[in-house]
DNA sequence: TAGATTTGTGTAATCGATTACATGATGTTA
DNA sequence: TAACATCATGTAATCGATTACACAAATCTA
């Protein structure tokens, strides 16, 4: 009934012994050509698959790897983890996505449920993991299984990384900005705890001082990646003596909001105030104003961070080492930062 | 280094045997209390974990259920995926996600490789898989494995499904597009030969005739669930020589379009012309003209089609049955198709 | 043609956890 | 105290596939 094929079967079917046809179906030259031929068409006809699981225990190998993002439902996770099974597919890998939902406890159970289930790797883009959690990165690293952060990285001995640089995206915005005519541009940051936010934030500081201004603390603004967090800082940023001209936002959908909130106000965008979001998501590009923003590049993200997997888990003497790829960010200059045109 | 724990390490170190450690991990009544307490203590110093694989081998269970979508990147399947999370996961399931992107040989490849990772579910939305690969489903059913059909369904003996009302959804919009003054509703629909697209075609339909209103071939358009699709659809529909003033879109997506398509050619939405959405895409509800749209209450279809796969693994006797469950649509009735205030 | 080599299969251990059955050590009852 | 129940533990098979080693038959060499 639940007829379940095994190599048992097979070897009883021909009156032989199940290593011979183990072998025959593993091309081990050691196998005459007349067994290799009976035992593969009888596989054939009863419909013979591997069982996995058994591989998997007996070669410690399970041939799966865990990816864990904050959340998939945004084009640019979605995007990562389709390149990284566009890369792993065909290796024969087959790819468990966990969501943490920003939520540390979550990641840390995330981290455990793929160590249980035996993944050969894990790709992650970490939430918030505090340095006190380090612990359950280096049970990771102990068991040498390879760890490669991507997007969101913190620095570890033995883990690899593939970012963009953040740093260079968020100097070339600001300096867009400025280039722009904006003059106070305010900023939205994310959790700088983080490296990508902490590399944007340099970014950001290190092109207004390039251009002999002076930072307002009033103007940089911790959200969450959220269109309602946006329009809550458009608030207080207009509530503000000294208001700005300009937002550039870490989050896509926190500049959505913002730009929302500032029509409200009957601000004239880009003519009085410009805006500039992060990520790329597609309906930046769909807006009736279309929205500047940074793309991350996530597929080819996905794809070199999977590549990065296959090269330390395919050469053992590199396991070791980190490899650390950084990938350019492209600014994509839309409506909303555009009062001069470009060449 | 490699440092994995079995029960046997644990055994040798107490100097007992590893059945004794299983039965105190796992709470077998037939054990002193004190060994249990020794047992547990040392698992827990040596940092113990159980080999998933081995029981998944032993047990013919996997604790794996893998969904299969069309993609992940819109809110409606990740939201979908949510919701089965949050249902399996505390019962000790992990969910492996594959991705068709629409492509029938991929969906027959994530079924098998489904099949050979020993999942002990299958939960899907269907793509187009066409009759004749019927025994690609056959097979999974013969193995006793538990399949769920969600959203996107196909009629098939011994195979559970998820829905919403489709056909409900449809002629509700219908009614309401007629009852905002619009007479001449172009229709966009997916692919007929999927149950929910044929659906909503009868339910857009059945409105018309019960309001006496003739169909018009010309205003029937098939479409792709994107941007650009609606965008083309609108030019032809202008041409006509009698062309519609309203469009229900069984894409958010394409009614993007179209709105944008419509604005180009001057077209005064919703006075003019009035468009309704289907899927509730957060986008929708962020434009500038909010777009009408359908919701389909994708957390609680993933959080039913769990439920689904639980009582089919759960109740034996209840293995063969077919479980069918109907979730209600709610109309969100927004900017784009409002031209008379409702109550 | 005796001895060496090659070739194809079989035997049995292994991966780690579970569990039916066996066994020995207690405790209980008449 | 003989007979028996109870309790805790050990023994060994099992899940399915792979592979080092053993061995017999076929082929080759001088």
């Amino acid at each position: 009934m639940s007829e379940k094929t095994t190599i048992y079967d097979i070897a009883k079917a021909l009156n032989i012994t199940a290593a011979t046809v183990s072998r025959a179906l593993n091309n081990n030259p050691k196998i005459s050509q007349s067994t290799r031929k009976l035992v593969l068409e009888t596989a054939n006809k009863m419909n013979y698959k591997q069982n996995k699981l058994a591989l998997a225990l007996r070669s410690g190998k399970s041939n799966n790897v865990g990816v864990i993002v904050p959340r998939i439902n945004t084009n640019f996770f979605a995007s990562v983890i389709r390149g990284i099974e566009e890369e792993l597919h065909p290796e024969g890998y087959q790819v468990i996505i966990c969501q943490t939902h920003e939520d540390e406890n979550r990641e840390i159970e995330n981290i455990n449920t793929l160590l249980n289930a035996q993944v050969d790797g894990i790709l992650m883009s970490i939430s918030n993991l505090p340095d006190e959690n380090n612990h359950y990165i280096e049970r990771v690293i102990q068991k040498n299984i390879p760890l490669i952060f991507f997007d969101r990285k913190k620095e570890i001995k033995n883990v690899s990384s593939v970012t963009i640089d953040d740093y260079m995206a968020s100097y070339q915005t600001t300096q867009h900005l400025l280039e722009q005519g904006c003059d106070k541009i305010a900023y939205f940051s994310g959790d700088r705890s983080l490296e990508i936010y902490e590399d944007r934030y340099r970014g950001y500081e290190q092109a207004l001082l390039d251009n002999n201004i002076s930072i307002n603390k009033d103007y940089i603004i911790n959200i969450k990646s959220n269109v309602v967090e946006g329009r809550d800082a458009v608030e207080k940023l207009l509530a503000l003596e000294n208001p700005p001209n300009a937002i550039f936002s870490t989050s896509d959908f926190a500049a959505l909001g913002a730009i929302q909130k500032l029509k409200e106000h009957g601000i004239k965008i880009p003519e009085d105030f410009c805006v500039f979001g992060f990520g790329n998501e597609p309906f930046t590009k769909f807006m009736e104003l279309s929205i500047s923003s940074v793309d991350q590049s996530p597929l080819e993200m996905g794809k070199t961070a999977a590549q990065v997997f296959l090269e330390k888990i395919n050469n053992k003497e590199n396991k070791k080492s980190e490899i650390q790829v950084v990938l350019m960010p492209k600014l994509l200059i839309r409506q909303s930062s555009t009062r001069i045109a470009s060449i």
